[in-house]
DNA sequence: TAACTATTCAAGCAATTAGTTGAATAGTTG
DNA sequence: CAACTATTCAACTAATTGCTTGAATAGTTA
């Protein structure tokens, strides 16, 4: 009864079935930002402790998280294999075809198109001539795990009291965790405002890690 | 509390969760060959109807699907958008990083190397100099909904009592449904072992017609 | 070893989902 | 219109999933 095909769609179905929850795309996408600890996860996720490892162990039964013990916590981090290339295929899926998800780009990421976001081709030129000032938007401790090579760590928080850092002459690139990490988009609202010549990368640090792009990490 | 990132997630995670059901993969992709009533969806999926009906609905909510009437039954057909890439994504993922799927292809369609399969891209300048014939295994109903062009239906219940229809010093090509239907990795075999020159497609008649490439339907 | 922290496990309840059955609906045909 | 076909809907049961709570486990530290 069970054919080699059948087999294989339970287990394409059992993936797929991982991916299916709100919460536990929000958990891969703190993961993906670097190591971090299941209490961490849950702080960031909003979630009770024993629901985020609930929903981390199905994150790790689908192979899309990998853990570690640390002493006595247990770090979680992205999985192995084309994890990203997956969400965001379904990304891509949900935003075509899909009117209610374009409504939500439409209406909150509204800026999407005057920003022009940078692809990371673009932005490996033009970190070559050093023509730009690479701005990473995310929380401090994110920011140590792992960075884009060269760039300026200035959490959302902090922007607008330590604006005077950045200079107005020069472009600006700004990312964040994601596509559709808002912390970037924040940044830029708040740069341009202020006269800044500035734009987002396209996606976030996990791509570009997973590219195979240059890394850096805390000192 | 309903952040915009967290909307997002909720209608991606509703999307993976239409995907996480066996059935409804075998289903859509039943329907990515061309429409299909769903008593037949059904009758192929090995569903009653009205199962069948629900899981095809929830396709629909997903935009896996279109419908239409056509006198008094209902066609289903594959949907809009990059529905293809998102599942390929979701069988390399699963072919990567799953050890049990890689057993599953392992056992079952063991051949995989030794057949060495045929891209689009091959086959594509394979036919201009007509050096190759290409071969359709699937059931005549399939082949009469669209075909390669040129391609010669012989379905696989057809075929040894149909060998001679065949030349054996010309390279054959065979295929199917997609990446994982049985039909023509048993094509092959058969004809490897009655002594044909036979390869098969890499993948089936849904990505072919998807990469929009060229497609005849019954006459 | 005792007290402490971080995580996982187990039990239980509520909510959702899968499947069956039979009735309702839309369309066709005599 | 009546009889018929194909599909969907509604009601129901069984199974699964999500979440909470409190206990168990692994590791650290005094």
């Amino acid at each position: 009864m069970t054919s080699p095909k059948s087999q294989l769609f339970e287990k394409f179905a059992d993936l797929a079935r991982v991916l299916g929850h709100a919460h536990r795309l929000e958990l891969l996408e703190h993961a993906s930002q670097g190591e971090r600890s299941v209490e961490r996860l849950a702080q960031l996720a909003g979630l009770s402790v024993a629901n985020a490892s609930q929903h981390l162990r199905h994150l790790h039964s689908g192979g899309f998280v990998q853990s570690r013990r640390d002493g006595n916590r247990v770090l979680y981090r992205l999985g192995d294999g084309p994890i990203l290339e997956l969400l965001s295929a379904l990304r891509c899926y949900a935003e075509r075809s899909r009117a209610e998800v374009r409504e939500i780009v439409a209406d909150h990421f509204a800026q999407l198109d005057r920003l022009e976001p940078v692809s990371r081709e673009e932005l490996l030129g033009r970190l070559q001539d050093s023509s730009v000032i690479l701005l990473d938007v995310r929380p401090k401790d994110e920011f140590a795990l792992g960075h884009l090579p060269g760039a300026l760590n200035m959490p959302l928080n902090e922007l607008e009291r330590r604006l005077s850092e950045l200079p107005k002459d020069q472009e600006i690139i700004a990312y964040c965790r994601g596509p559709y990490c808002i912390l970037s988009f924040e940044a830029v609202a708040t740069l341009r405002a202020n006269g800044y010549k500035i734009r987002r990368l396209e996606d976030g640090f996990p791509e570009w890690k997973a590219a195979g792009l240059p890394v850096e990490a805390a000192a």
